[in-house]
DNA sequence: TAATCAAATGATCACGTGTGCATTTTTCAG
DNA sequence: CTGAAAAATGCACACGTGATCATTTGATTA
């Protein structure tokens, strides 16, 4: 028991040939005999031999390790992202070294600090923002630095991110289609630089639209928070739209709309959501929301660990309007 | 650009001292004086240095990198376990190498002999069953391995699962309890080991009770599938009760009775669901549902990584019903 | 001060690979 | 059959670290 692994040099020793043998048969494009080939996978497929990637790293320095940083690894939203991220880079023959920031507001640098240790090739953050300092280590140390739906102001970092401020301006436009003359735009507590885009582009447009503009912010990015939301605000019956900068948000206020304040949806109340998480579909909902592209924005990420170009740095997924039930 | 890493070397030369002096610095428990650690930390503040783990692990053979292997990543279920599951891995000091099997089908076996690649300490498997074969080379090459809501008929592999057969009893209790005459049993087309365990409990139990039960089949693991299996067996007007051995399918199946087929809940039909997703306590929802704890199911999973003893093998977690308002 | 002992230090080895280099074997054309 | 080119092979080095060991430094006691 806790036997270590096989060497490379235990199936030389087996095939009866020099370990350098070992190397070249596992090494693609190597110059290899058929038959030492054919002993070294006989002696090798017997003792159960893995190549030490770690070791191969040693001298390579190509880790094929991505590190991918997060919070809130459960909520729909990330957890898409995630699944489609873990796929892809699987299928680019790379590996995936997760670490979950647990606490949206937690400091990612440690965690990043600690990807560096492991030698990562690229880091992708889904959420949370990495402090300048750190950004310019990333580059310091040729590590490519890949931020989702986060805008930093420089130059010198990829980022993708869907068009917020096109996605709040379909939401104005769509609630002031609806005739709204009082409306609610809903935050989390914790305000992230994207929910807060989304906001104030909302809040702008319906302004200059000379509509009233009621804000609430409040706890995490919950469906929770929405309906606490939902049950403050509504209070006011004058309110008759309301946009969620997160589906989460919007799906715990309009439950409170319909369920508990006594709101017809969308005779009484218009209610848009942001993301188009797979809940918004679902029959009891119906959600009409801005609808982000995750299989795009997963695309762009792809394509920006696999290329070697560092050119294109900026990447601005667009945004769609899905109409379901809960706009009039 | 595309600078490499700094080297202890480097940092050694920089402060004036010997390579050994730098890799005391950063052992804890190394015997070095105060003075030459202060030099050191400088010189590595200044150049930023970060330890190779890579190298460590090669003669250290600990290299703390713990393979979670898992697929459907972003439903709630398998999202929520690895959430709480990376949480826990960072805080023991573990890293995780996250493999996506996409297809619940896919063989997992090659996800695996990659981890064994990287040297991975253990594995955990959020779902898919592995082969016997593997489960030897794991052994072999001792590789702790830990299988969540897995049963395998061996006692040399760690297990960590739901009392499904009890949960299934719970639930076919209820619904006896609701004076249910004919119910019908959902589950998804793969047939996971787990979803068949709760069926066929719960079909036994209820085929004692002398009630008629109606299975379906069909689709992925999803709440399409249970919306689609709502629809096919409420054709049925006789049914007026129904165990769907996952939430996802529940949720479906309930919007399906609701708002397609014209059932009330649960004064019609009375519907109890496996898992206890947050969606099953959405307001739209209020799914009667058993309870899983994802919680102790970690727990247990991280208990077992850490520790040293290999005796407790198959560890049975007890779930409980959660009563809501979708059973009479 | 001298003797004893603990603490600190540097050189060296081991970990498991890939690869450059020199050498040997094989292939092929004349 | 011979000579040249090509392919295959083994040796040795490098990658970056932790640990062992002998040696040196510093502190403590008689």
């Amino acid at each position: 028991m806790a036997r270590t692994f096989v060497t490379a040099e235990e199936v030389a020793k087996r095939a009866g040939v020099s370990r350098s043998a070992v190397s070249r048969t596992f090494t693609p494009g190597a110059s290899v005999s058929k038959a030492v080939r054919r002993k070294v996978l006989k002696a090798a497929g017997e003792l159960g031999y893995r190549v030490n990637r770690l070791a191969q790293v040693l001298n390579n320095d190509r880790s094929n390790l991505i590190g991918v940083v997060g919070a809130n690894l459960s909520s729909p939203f990330i957890s898409k992202q995630l699944d489609l991220l873990s796929i892809g880079l699987l299928r680019q023959g790379k590996q995936c070294l997760l670490l979950n920031a647990a606490d949206a507001r937690q400091d990612i640098a440690p965690l990043i600090e600690l990807l560096f240790e492991f030698r990562a090739q690229a880091i992708v953050v889904l959420s949370g923002e990495p402090p300048g300092s750190i950004v310019d280590e990333c580059i310091a140390n040729g590590v490519r630095l890949i931020l989702i739906n986060q805008r930093l102001d420089r130059t010198d970092t990829n980022m993708v991110l869907s068009d917020d401020s096109h996605g709040a301006d379909l939401a104005a436009l769509r609630l002031i289609k609806a005739n709204c003359r009082k409306v609610a735009v809903v935050t989390s507590g914790s305000q992230t630089p994207a929910q807060l885009r989304r906001a104030n582009a909302f809040t702008q447009r319906m302004q200059a639209e000379g509509v009233e503009v009621v804000a609430w912010s409040g706890g995490p990015t919950s469906y929770e928070s929405g309906l606490q939301a939902g049950r403050e605000l509504l209070a006011d019956k004058a309110i008759d739209g309301a946009f969620c900068v997160t589906d989460l948000l919007a799906l715990g206020f309009l439950d409170a709309a319909r369920l508990e304040m006594n709101r017809r949806v969308p005779q009484d109340i218009s209610i848009l959501g942001f993301d188009d998480i797979p809940q918004a579909g679902w029959k009891s909902y119906e959600l009409t929301t801005v609808a982000q592209s995750f299989e795009s924005l997963t695309e762009k990420v792809l394509s920006a660990l696999d290329s070697d170009d560092l050119e294109t740095r900026l990447q601005v997924v667009p945004v769609t309007l899905v109409e379901r039930q809960t706009a009039r």
